[in-house]
DNA sequence: TATGAATGTAAGTGCTTGCTTACATATCTG
DNA sequence: CAGATATGTAAGCAAGCACTTACATTCATA
C-alpha cells in the first residue's frame, strides 16, 4: 500500500503534486492559488507563469494522473490461476490501485459533474476499461466451463462494486476506529461469496 | 422510483428545496445565494431573513434531510419469504431509498470535508441501521440453516456495496444511453450471484 | 380601517480571489 | 563577463461574493 512516488525535482512538478493534494482535500473551488503557492513553497505568480490559469492547472493535474492500465496487464498473469486465487489477486490489485490513486479518484468522484466534458471522458474511459477487462476474464472462464452462465459485464460490476464501496467507505467515510476487520479478511470473504456465487455447479 | 414529495407551500420550504438541488448539482461553494434566490423566485434578502447566512441555510438543508430509517420494518415482512425473493425485495427497497435521496447523498459525499462531524454522524446513523438490519437478517437465516457460515456484517457490506456502486454509477456517472440493462435485470443478477454465494451447500 | 408580518427593490460595503504588472535577484551557460 | 532563464517581492486591479441597510409594497386579520 505504498503511496505514489513522483519526481519532485522541478518547481512545476511540486506545484502539480501540491495542487493534486489540495484539490482532492478541499475541492477545486475550495482551493486558492495563494494556498497552493504557499504549500508548494513558491510565489503565486510562478503558478501562473507555468500554467496560465487555475483552470488549466487543474486540467494538467487531471491529465497527469489519469491512468488506464490498471487491470489490463493482470489478465495474462492470472489466467492460469485457480479461480478463487485469481479473484483475490484482482481484488487486491484493484484495491491497491484505488488506494494509491485516491487523490485523483476523490477529485473525479466528487467533482466530475461540475467539470468539462474532457474530464468526464477520462473517468469514463477508466471505468469502462476496468469493467470490460474483468468481463472478458469472466467470459473466458465461462468458455472453460468453470463459470456458470451469467451476464459477464454485470458480474464484473458486482465484483468491482463491492470493492469500490468498501474502498469508498474506508477512505472517505468511516472513521478508522469503527473498522470491522483488516482488508485482507474482508477481501477473502468477498471473494468467497462471489466465487461460489458464480462458479459452475 | 418516485421522487420525494415536499410541501412547497411556504417561501421557506421553497428556498430549502431549491438550495438542496443547487448544492447537490454545483456544490456548496459553486452555488451563490443570488442563484438560489433567482431559482426559488424570491429576493436574495429573503434568504438571509430566513436563514441568517449561507452556512446556516446549508445546515438546515442537511438537517431537514437527515435520513430516516430505510430498511426498518422490512425484516418481519421479508422473514418468511424464500431467500432469493427476500434479497430482491431488500435490494429494491435499498435502491429506491438511495434514488429518492440522491440529492442529499450527493451533497454529503462531496461536502464531507466541510462538515466532517455532522455528516459523519448522519452517514453513520443511516448506514449503521441498514448494515445491522441486513446483518441480523443474515444471522437469522444462518440459524435456520439456510445460509452457510460467514461473517454476516461483511456479507451485508458486500451485498449493499454492489447495489450502492451500481446506484452511484447510474446516477452520477454513466450517461443513460450507455446503460447495459434496466435495474430489475441487474438486481436479479446481483441477487443470483449473492444468493448462490451465501446459501448452504 | 389600521397594524404588523412577510416580502420586494435597490444600493452598497467589505472581503476574497484569480490574475497582472513592474522590478529585483539568482543561477546557469556561452 | 554578458545574457538568458527561472524565480521572488510587492502592489494592485476588476469581478464576484455574502451580507447589510433603508425604504416600499402587499396582505391577512384584529
Amino acid at each position: 500500500m505504498s503511496s505514489q512516488q513522483e519526481d519532485l525535482t522541478t518547481t512545476r512538478e511540486i506545484i502539480l503534486e501540491t495542487a493534486l493534494k489540495l484539490f482532492s482535500k478541499k475541492g477545486y473551488l475550495g482551493t486558492t492559488t495563494r494556498e497552493i503557492a504557499k504549500k508548494a513553497g513558491t510565489a503565486e505568480v510562478t503558478i501562473f507563469r507555468h500554467f496560465t490559469s487555475k483552470e488549466k492547472l487543474f486540467e494538467e493535474v487531471i491529465n497527469k494522473h489519469s491512468f488506464l492500465p490498471a487491470l489490463q496487464g493482470l489478465l495474462p498473469e492470472v489466467a492460469e490461476m485457480p479461480y478463487t486465487e485469481a479473484l483475490t489477486v484482482i481484488a487486491k490489485r484493484f484495491l491497491d490501485t484505488l488506494t494509491i490513486r485516491k487523490d485523483i479518484i476523490k477529485i473525479m468522484h466528487s467533482e466530475i459533474q461540475r467539470y468539462p466534458e474532457k474530464i468526464h471522458k477520462i473517468y469514463h474511459a477508466f471505468i469502462d476499461e476496468i469493467f470490460k477487462t474483468l468481463a472478458s476474464y469472466f467470459t473466458t472462464m465461462q468458455k472453460k466451463g468453470i463459470l456458470r452462465e451469467l451476464h459477464s459485464e454485470v458480474a464484473a460490476r458486482a465484483f468491482l462494486g463491492m470493492i469500490f464501496s468498501y474502498f469508498d467507505a474506508e477512505e472517505f467515510l468511516i472513521r478508522k476506529k469503527y473498522r470491522i476487520d483488516n482488508s485482507d479478511t474482508i477481501i477473502k470473504e468477498f471473494v468467497d461469496i462471489f466465487a461460489s456465487g458464480t462458479i459452475k455447479q
